[in-house]
Formats: structure tokens, sequence, C-alpha cells
RNA sequence: GCCUCCGUAGCUCAAUGGAUAGAGCCGCGCUCUUCUAAGGCGUUGAUGUGGGUUCGAUUCCUACCGGAGGCACCA
């Protein structure tokens, strides 16, 4: 529908001799003002020398013309606004669409037939993942169902960094502590810590991390090592097993499930290689000998890709990466999304990627989102003052277990809950993230759209053979209107990649039920069929929107 | 010092250059004999400051004030 009134606005302008211009067709936010409004009137009044209330009249006229019995009006208001008001029964038709399609209402085509890679999480093995990754994950999964509800076969990558400075501190912490067979992911991220604050205030620890980092990546870079690397490197396996189980833990209660792990100790080697290949064709350069990338030849900054000592960098790796992405799984999009504070990060290193590799760094695009930080500042696992994902979801739990005996469906509202939060505002601005006030369960929540959805469900588990009362109500529902806008809202958010305008578009749907909800009786009304196709129509696009979040749909509450 | 992002109600957040700037939390009323009150109905309250562009600016430009992040061997 919408896209047969956009054409009618086209072909009104270019009768009016204005073909082209660029105007915008939104659902206005007061339902006084129809169910579409365009301003090409006044964006075209300008350039055809006219008044925009004249222009917008005769435009009016035209796509009246041309929409036919599909509207009940097109009038003019404000400054030269068009109004639309969709006719009974097109918003009765939509609503019957809605109700019949199940799964596939609202479902697009803007992606069709493209291959999609995107990678998000990232965290790292030998610490613990924190909130931020939870947002990160978050954030990543929902743009992953957006894109794949616009047709594109997405894969999702997750990418860990089980080498470096942090896990030699980890492995020295561990070694220090006389831990050969680390258990839990708090043991490893506790030696973590230690590690980290001997590098700093003790020399010569620091130098035996230093060691250890060179030792991890020489065993790597050699399977003869490899194979026979002794203590050090039976600990690195124990340890990064642990990490990497616990992490499993998590994206099973937040509901990723990984078809590509990226680790780092794979993309290091094949980083090295590409970037000394780089530095023979004059893309990298030498210096103070490190291997760097001079952004500033493109307005950027320079950064290192190989130490002075010969290891690599996250650039080097990230190169690697690039590499190893589309040898597993060619495609024609690859989307990296990272917290912000690597925003300029990612500038120069796509940069180098396209001198590298023009094809490669052509189809790469970064997502930057906002990062998770506490009102006592940004977190640091150096520091220790993390909230990690696993104490994050179980204070959730425990706060909705207090109305849910079933433990299932009190995780599904905590992890509703925490990705609300999360989804509910723009992904660019960070979270100020307070525990117990930021998480709401009531109000404007996840829980919410839950809730509205369970007494949707329940309503229709009451559905007979015999069928109820058969009459109809003189005019579509309030959220009738606002229901046949999903698929716009769910395609604009896949577009965008914000999640955000879906979240508000979904809570102002449960809002518009619960107030159905509870003005109107359904079972056993003289409208009963009716209303039922109402609640089939709302609990399906609820149900699908909740979906592309992420967010569990609980049986009950 | 340079670059990027952000300043909206007491708090946490919305708002495709558009119409009377929306929600929720908090506060105060009302509302379960009704398909689940995690609900509904009502009520108070805001665009950091000064210029500019535009028919129209929370949105774009500019200066300032305030906050965050980044800027060579961390990730």
């Amino acid at each position: 529908m919408e896209e047969r009134i956009r054409d009618a606005v086209g072909e009104a302008l270019a009768a009016a001799g204005a073909a082209g211009a660029a105007f915008t067709l939104e659902r206005p936010t007061e339902a006084a003002h129809g169910d579409y409004a365009t301003n090409a009137a006044m964006v075209a009044a300008k350039a055809l020398g006219k008044n925009p209330r004249e222009l917008a009249e005769e435009l009016a006229t035209k796509m009246k013309e041309l929409l036919g019995d599909a509207v009940e009006k097109v009038e003019v208001a404000g400054p030269g606004f068009i109004n639309i008001t969709l006719a009974a029964g097109e918003v009765v038709a939509s609503t019957a669409e809605a109700a019949a399609k199940g799964e596939d209402w609202g479902k697009g085509k803007a992606e069709a037939g493209k291959r999609v890679m995107i990678e998000y999480t990232q965290p790292n093995p030998f610490k613990e993942m924190h909130i931020g990754h939870v947002m990160g994950n978050t954030i990543g999964e929902s743009v992953a169902r957006l894109t794949q509800n616009e047709g594109a076969t997405i894969v999702r990558a997750n990418y860990q960094g089980d080498v470096g400075p942090h896990v030699a501190k980890a492995l020295w912490g561990l070694q220090k502590a006389g831990i050969t067979e680390p258990t839990t992911a708090t043991e490893i991220s506790e030696a973590y810590v230690a590690g980290n604050r001997a590098y700093e205030d003790d020399p010569e620890a620091k130098g035996e991390i230093d060691a250890i980092n060179r030792a991890v990546y020489q065993a790597l870079g050699d399977p003869l090592t490899l194979t026979e690397g002794g203590a050090l490197m039976e600990l690195w396996r124990k340890g990064r097993d642990v990490s990497l189980a616990a992490f499993e833990e998590v994206y099973k209660v937040l509901g990723t499930k990984f078809d590509y792990y990226f680790f780092e100790s794979e993309t290091a080697p094949i980083g090295l290689k590409v970037v000394r290949d780089g530095l023979a064709r004059g893309v990298f350069e030498e210096s103070e000998g490190a291997v760097v990338y001079k952004g500033e030849k493109r307005g950027l900054h320079t950064r290192v890709f190989i130490t002075s000592q010969g290891t690599p960098t996250y650039e080097a790796k990230d190169m690697g990466l690039a590499f190893l992405k589309e040898e597993r799984w060619p495609s024609d999009k690859s989307v990296v999304t990272t917290a912000q504070e690597q925003a300029s990060y990612f500038a120069v290193i796509l940069e180098a990627l396209k001198e590298l590799a023009p094809l490669l760094g052509g189809k790469t695009q970064h997502v930057p989102y906002g990062f998770m930080k506490l009102t006592t500042g940004k977190m640091s696992s150096r520091e220790g003052n993390v909230i990690t994902a696993a104490s994050l979801i179980e204070d959730v739990v425990k706060r909705a277990s207090e109305k849910n005996a079933d433990p299932l469906i009190a995780e599904q509202v905590a992890v509703g809950a925490i990705k609300y939060m999360i989804l509910r505002q723009a992904p660019g601005a960070d979270i100020v993230f307070e525990p117990e006030k930021s998480l709401s369960l009531e109000g404007d929540s996840g829980p919410y759209l839950q809730y509205a959805l369970v007494r949707a469900v329940k309503i229709l588990s009451y559905e007979s053979e015999e069928a109820g009362g058969k009459e109809e109500p003189q005019e579509p529902y309030a959220i009738e209107r606002l229901i046949l806008h999903y698929p716009e809202v769910a395609a604009r958010a896949a577009k965008l990649l914000v999640p955000n305008i879906l979240t508000s578009y979904l809570t102002e749907l449960a809002g518009a039920w619960n107030s159905f909800y509870a003005s109107e009786q359904v079972l056993g009304s003289p409208e009963e069929e009716y209303k039922m196709r109402v609640a089939r129509a709302f609990a399906n696009t609820m149900a699908n929107g909740l979906a592309l979040l992420g967010i569990p749909a609980p049986e009950r509450m």
C-alpha cells in the first residue's frame, strides 16, 4: 500500500511538472492526520514558483483520482501537507493479511539474494564477558535478523582474541597462582587482573609477560612447537576452552547461534603475511622498527600493524580476518559491529584494506554503537570494575522470578528486559547503566511487549469451531491502522540498521493493544469474529517484531 | 593541541528538515464480579547559550559552554 501511495505522489508530481522531486511519505504522529502524510507539495512548491497549499490541492486531486476506492480522503492541511486516509475496506484487508500471513507477515525483499556476513559480540577469551558484550551481541543479533527479514542470506560471525598481551597476562597470573587446570571463567579473569597489575607495577613481571606473549605467538606460528608447546601451551588450551564454554552459556541464554568463529590465533599468521606483502608493495612503511600504515595520506592517522618485536597488532590481525572471512564464506557485504571507541581505528584499517585488496575493502562496512558505561564512569576489566554478563543476567532473572515461578519464563522476561533496554535507544548513543534503575520490568520495557503478546495469545487459544458474533464495528479499530505500518517499519529499521525504530513502534503497538484490551471484550462479543482477527493480526505483528529484535516471547506471564 | 560523538521534562530515553517536541520512571487521583492490573484512564513538567541558512530547525552551518571517546607498537 505504501508503495502505491508513493507511486501516486510521484505521478501527481510529474503531472504538475516536478517529476523526481524528493519527498517523504510518513506515518503522521497524530491519528487525526490520517494514515500517511507527504510533504511533496512543500518540497516542490519553490521550484515551480507556486503557493504550497495551492500545489497541494492540485496534487491531492490527482492522487484521489489515481488511488480511487483505496482512500477515504486525501486532504491538504497545515502549511501544505497532504494527508491520506485509507478507506475502511483497505484497513480491514490489511488486518486480514496480517492475520493470515503468520510468520511471513512483514517480510521484505530489499536485500533479496544478497549474502551478508555480520560480525558481532567479540569477547576475548581469558577475560570475562561483560555488559558491553551483551550490548554488542543484542544489537548485532537484531541487525542480523532485520537483514535476514529483508531476504538476505546471512551468517553470524564472532571474532575472539585468544592471543595477545591480555592472554599473556592471564597465563602469567595463572602460573603465579599455581593453577594448571583452570575450571571457571572467574578464576581466569582474576588471573588476568593480577597479571595486568603486575605488568604495570613490576618491571620483572613485565618482561616475563612479554616473553609469554612472544612464546604463544611463536608456538602458534609454528605447528611443530604447537604440538610440543609444553606446559605453557597446555595451559593456554585449557584456559581458552574454559572461557569459550562460558561464552557459549551466555549466547544460549541470549539466543544467538554463531555460524563462524574466528580467532586471533588464526588471523595473526595470515595478517602477518598480507601486511608483509603490503609492505613490499608500498602500502605499509617501516618506522622505528615497526610496520605502520600512514593514514595521513587519507586524512587519518598512523597506526602500527606489526610491532618492533615482530608481533602482529590487532590491525594486522584484522587484515588477516578480512581475507579469512572471504575464504570461509564469500559474501556480498561484510558488516562489522563494534563499540564507537573503535570508529577512528576502523577508518584507518579500512583504508589500508582498500589499498591492499580493493574488493574486500569496498564491501566491508563498520557499524559502530555506543558503549555501556556505569554511573561511576567507563568499565575497565583491567581495573576489575566490570559487571559481567553472567551476573547481570542472574540479577535480572532473580527479579523476574518474583512474579514467575517457572525459571524458563523468568529467564525469558529477564532477557527481554535487558535487550529492550539496549534496543530502545539509537544505537550510536552510550547507555548509562544503573542496575535496578535501568532495567524496568514495567512501563516502557521488554516485559510490557511480552505481556501484551501473552494476553493476545491467551484470547486466541479460546478460538473454537463454532464461530462467534459476526457483527462488524462501524470503523476499523485504531490498532488496525497501526498494524498496517509494520512492514514499512521493519524495512526502514533494516535499511538504516537501527533496531530502535522498530522497538518504538512495537511499544506504541503494545499500548494500542492494551487500550483495546481494556475497552473491548473479545470473547462472546457481537463482533467476536472480527475482533479475533484483529487479535491474530496483533499477535503476528508483535511476535514477528519481537523475533526481529531477538526478544523471546514467553508462553505465559 | 587535533579529530569524532553527545547536551531534550527531576531521572532514563524518543522524534525521516515539518503540523500542538512524544514515552516510561517518579508524584497525585481513578480503575480488577469482566479474555491475566507486568495492564488501562487522567494529571504536572523540557530542546545548553549566541548567531546563521530555510516557507519551516531538536535536526543543517558557525562560535562558545559542558560531557564522553580516539589520536604508534593495548584490544
